[in-house]
RNA sequence: GCCGGGGUGGCGAAAUGGCAGACGCGAGGGACUUAAAAUCCCUUUGGAGUUACCUCCAGUGCGGGUUCGAAUCCCGCCCCCGGCACCA
């Protein structure tokens, strides 16, 4: 009762019946180990000699005012259990954290709090940076990064002028996405249905120049390297699709007055039954053909449709498409037959030419255009088994006309090719074309090229400067970095003018060519940029000549895991691929993938939704540890489901690890007050065996629900009957308990005379195969695949020795009796089944 | 509409071709206690029959199929969640 051991541990504390639960005190052993950990620099590994590198990463938050909130935690947990477990299994785990501080979301939060960036965003790390230690995630806090930091944005900056010198930064004119809120441009990837990825403002289109990185030049690589990445197969998937490569052919209409108009098309056998065409309304040959009858039409609709926001445009209803004929017409390359030119705000510009070929009997926006405006419909495509010999004559019936394009389809009404297979007359009718010029096959990606302007003030300057007889120059590198500085109204202008622009200060600059005066750029950087090399710098945080140090870089990259979240998948992950695959190319890298593996983990759910700021249905994760611990709260969140499908949080259940956690410390503490050793009870250690194969395997594979669950199995095995563990069979226990509740596994392994810190000294346990072998098995035994009986067999009986076993069971008899055994599966010690067929039947 | 992930007790879940519901929450009962909390023990898919014990039937969103055997594999649906969306 009052033995020195337990008065050490609970303290005899009031504070025992904590949160009206009974508890040993969790506030003084986790910050007595955090203390330890910081004092000892535990978790830092020697970046220069490690001789079993383990890099960990996890996606770095960006810094919001309201905190850390549980659903950050629930992805770093998830990760720390991974590096803690490498780290117990004889690895040099290296597992930084930092900043993603820069950014819109960043710049809006202080619009609405009205306090400036430079204020808020390192009160907010500071925050962040406590809530952190709290949760005792193993970050080793001498390499860290904030993307804010002029010694980092520097290297952000140098990054932009390898690409601007390898030409793969490019200013160009192009059509935008504007928020009108945010007073900025957006990737295409934050337009979400139309709406600022932000704040949900309608986006618009502009005209901007922007500077652009042409990613567009990597999608082949971007695309095959998935082949050979370890990565959740749902994050790959995401990737492909966004890439969005699609097979097809360029075919080209002629026309008079212009050149050949191309379209591209992923169905070129369908070319017969292209009975019209459609350009989208910006397209340049619209001002080349439209016929003076028309231009007044012509160009009302395109004032109109270019007015219209991104999620007007695309909500319109399906069914009512609008457009206007120019009045010219192209010639179909393979009917030789006239076709109509529209145009239609259906097409987009910037995907493909701009400008398609319509085949309104086998596409449904097609055929609704063609139903609008009474145009021509020619099925060319039917079902094999159709029949051919009757084509449909006559008036075309629009409902009947459009078909699935299905397998097993043949051609009609398409002159030479009609009764091919579509398929195989796809690449001959491209063939045949492409003798005449008028068509080749080709390939187009969804894919966009980058757009990095951002015409706001919370990032870090493009470091060109504009010389009105240089051009654009770039910012030397010893001039880096180009200083964001502080400018009180941060505001951004409605007129797509930068904050930048208002500081005469800063942009007014002298050429560094030619001394002349000069303009330096005025707009910053996108946050993806950031982000898309802080994993690079990490082991390198602490170097200022440079942005990464050579010998480092090789020993720690590329990443040996890296968990995130899935909303990442198309975004940074892409972007970050893209850079590294850059820099590869230039010669500053060794690996041209920057993840060797990437697991995505599941959303935390709360009442029926996600986890978000945006829903409001936010936990802040330091209540829960207060009232009961951080090592509590760990096992919580890891133990509510799957951890790369998520789970629902409620709160009611976290009782349960809190209980699991306060009987293993009693458990360690009655068996270190018994002083047993040895491993009395066979079957107590083929748990222990047994538990350790389960554990070590769930924790490779990122299951740690089932692997928490197998550890509290373990632990009421070892309890059962009010049994008193040994000292050799918790050792392994607390081992185990290591990545899920640090701080108490570190007290118990102190306690058990272990050198601290268990994770220097401690070595995952192994199992043993022989130990898991019982002499006796309980087979079942089905009948015609029922479960009738469970038998008890020596291991390894024969299937006689099982059948006869089986035999004299009441149970067993009761259904095999008055019938035939026709034949029996044996599934040697796990399973026999007597299939049988009543004979009076 | 398209892509991805799901649907199993009152709840979170486990089992990936071989004993469905491990582990935990909640609930009910009991022990301890003056009492409560905490702790410990038992019960907990539904139905039926026998009530020492146990037996039978049904059951993993719905309908089919493959198999000696299906939550698991195949086909066709329905519903929920997340993402994308006029992508030619």
């Amino acid at each position: 009762m009052s033995s020195p051991v337990r008065e050490r541990i609970m303290g005899r504390s009031p504070d025992r019946h904590r949160a009206g639960v009974w508890m040993y005190d969790a506030t003084t052993i986790e910050s007595k180990w955090q203390d330890y950990w910081d004092r000892n620099r535990t978790n830092q590994p020697d970046l220069d000699a490690a001789e079993s590198p383990f890099y960990n990463l996890m996606m770095f938050p960006y810094p919001s005012a309201e905190g850390l909130h549980v659903g950050n935690m629930y992805a770093f947990t998830g990760a720390d259990f991974h590096g803690r477990f490498q780290r117990l299994r004889g690895n040099d785990v290296f597992q930084p954290i930092g900043f993603d501080a820069f950014g819109i979301h960043s710049e809006n939060h202080a619009l609405k709090l009205n306090v400036h960036p430079m204020k808020l965003i390192p009160s907010n790390i500071a925050n962040f940076t406590r809530q952190l230690k709290s949760t005792g995630i193993m970050y080793d806090w001498s390499h860290t990064v904030d993307t804010t930091d002029p010694e980092y944005y520097r290297w952000t900056q140098w990054i932009f002028l390898k690409l601007y010198e390898a030409g793969l930064a490019v200013k160009k004119e192009a059509p935008v996405n504007w928020c009108p809120s945010c007073k900025t441009v957006l990737a295409n990837e934050q337009v979400i249905a139309g709406e600022c990825e932000r704040c949900g403002t309608l986006v618009t289109q502009r005209m901007l120049s922007q500077w652009f990185f042409r990613i567009t030049e990597y999608t082949d690589r971007l695309l095959a390297n998935l082949d050979t990445i370890d990565w959740s197969e749902t994050t790959l998937t995401a990737q492909r699709n966004w890439i969005g490569r699609s097979e097809g052919a360029a075919l080209r209409f002629p026309v008079e007055g212009a050149d050949p108009i191309e379209v591209f098309t992923t169905r070129p056998d369908t070319v017969f039954g292209a009975t019209f065409m459609v350009l989208a309304p910006e397209h340049p040959v619209v001002d080349l053909v439209t016929v003076p009858d028309q231009r007044d039409a012509v160009e009302r609709y395109r004032r109109e449709s270019a007015a219209l926001d991104l999620k007007e445009r695309q909500k319109t209803d399906a069914r009512t498409k609008s457009g206007v004929f120019t009045g010219a017409y192209a010639t179909n390359p393979a009917t030789g037959e006239p076709v109509p030119i529209w145009i239609a705000d259906y097409v987009l510009m910037d995907y493909g030419t701009g400008a398609i070929m319509a085949v309104p009997a086998h596409d449904q926006r097609d055929f609704e255009f063609a139903g609008e405006h009474d145009l021509p419909v020619v099925p060319v495509v039917i079902p094999a088994d159709a029949d051919v010999s009757a084509p449909p004559a006559g008036e075309p019936d629009l409902a009947a006309a459009y078909t699935e394009h299905t397998e097993n389809e043949v051609l009609i009404n398409s002159g030479d090719f009609s009764g091919a297979p579509a398929t195989e007359a796809a690449g001959r009718i491209v063939d045949w074309l492409a003798q005449r010029e008028l068509a080749e096959a080709t390939v187009t990606y969804r894919l966009h090229d980058w757009c990095i302007s951002r015409q706001r003030y919370w990032g870090p300057p493009i470091p060109i400067i504009y010389c009105d007889d240089c051009g654009p120059v770039p910012v030397p590198e010893d001039q880096l970095p180009v200083v964001l500085p502080y400018v009180e109204d941060f505001k951004p202008g409605d007129d797509g003018v930068a904050p930048l622009a208002k500081d005469r200060s800063f942009y007014q600059v002298d050429c560094p060519t030619c001394g002349g005066s000069a303009r330096r750029e005025t707009d910053v950087s996108d946050t993806f940029l950031d982000s898309s090399w802080y994993f690079l710098r990490y082991p390198s945080a602490d170097l200022s000549d440079g942005p990464i140090d050579a010998e480092r870089t090789e020993r720690w990259l590329p990443v040996n895991a890296y968990i995130g979240g899935e909303e990442h998948a198309v975004l940074h992950l892409l972007y970050s691929r893209f850079i590294t695959m850059v820099l590869h190319d230039l010669g500053h890298l060794g690996f041209e993938e920057p993840y060797r593996r990437f697991r995505k983990h599941g959303l935390l759910i709360r009442n029926g939704s996600k986890m978000s700021k945006s829903r409001g249905n936010v936990v802040n994760p330091d209540d829960y540890i207060e009232r009961f611990g951080a090592d509590t709260f760990r096992t919580y969140l890891m133990f509510l489901g799957p951890y790369e499908e998520g789970g629902d949080f409620r709160d009611e259940a976290i009782l349960g690890p809190h209980r699991f956690l306060s009987r293993a410390v009693d458990a360690v503490e009655t068996a270190v007050e018994a002083g047993s050793e040895g491993f009395p009870d066979p079957a107590v250690e083929r748990a222990l065996h047994q538990a350790i194969r389960q554990v070590t395997d769930d924790f490779a594979r990122l299951s740690f629900n089932t692997a928490i669950a197998a550890l509290m199995e373990l632990l009421n095995e070892l309890r059962g009957g009010g049994r008193v563990p040994t000292l050799d069979e918790v050792r392994p226990f607390v081992v185990m308990l290591g990545p899920i509740a640090p701080h108490a596994a570190e007290e118990l392994w102190e306690l058990l005379g272990g050198a601290p810190s268990m994770f220097d000294a401690a070595t995952w346990p192994e199992w043993d195969a022989d130990k898991l072998i019982t002499d006796t098995v309980e087979v079942p035994v089905q009948v015609n695949g029922k479960l009738r009986a469970t038998v008890t067999a020596v291991r390894g009986a024969s299937e006689e020795d099982l059948r006869q076993a089986a035999l004299s069971e009441e149970g067993v008899r009761r259904h095999v009796e008055g019938s035939e055994i026709i034949k029996t599966v044996h599934v040697p010690d796990r399973l026999l089944n007597l299939v049988v067929r009543t004979s009076e039947g």
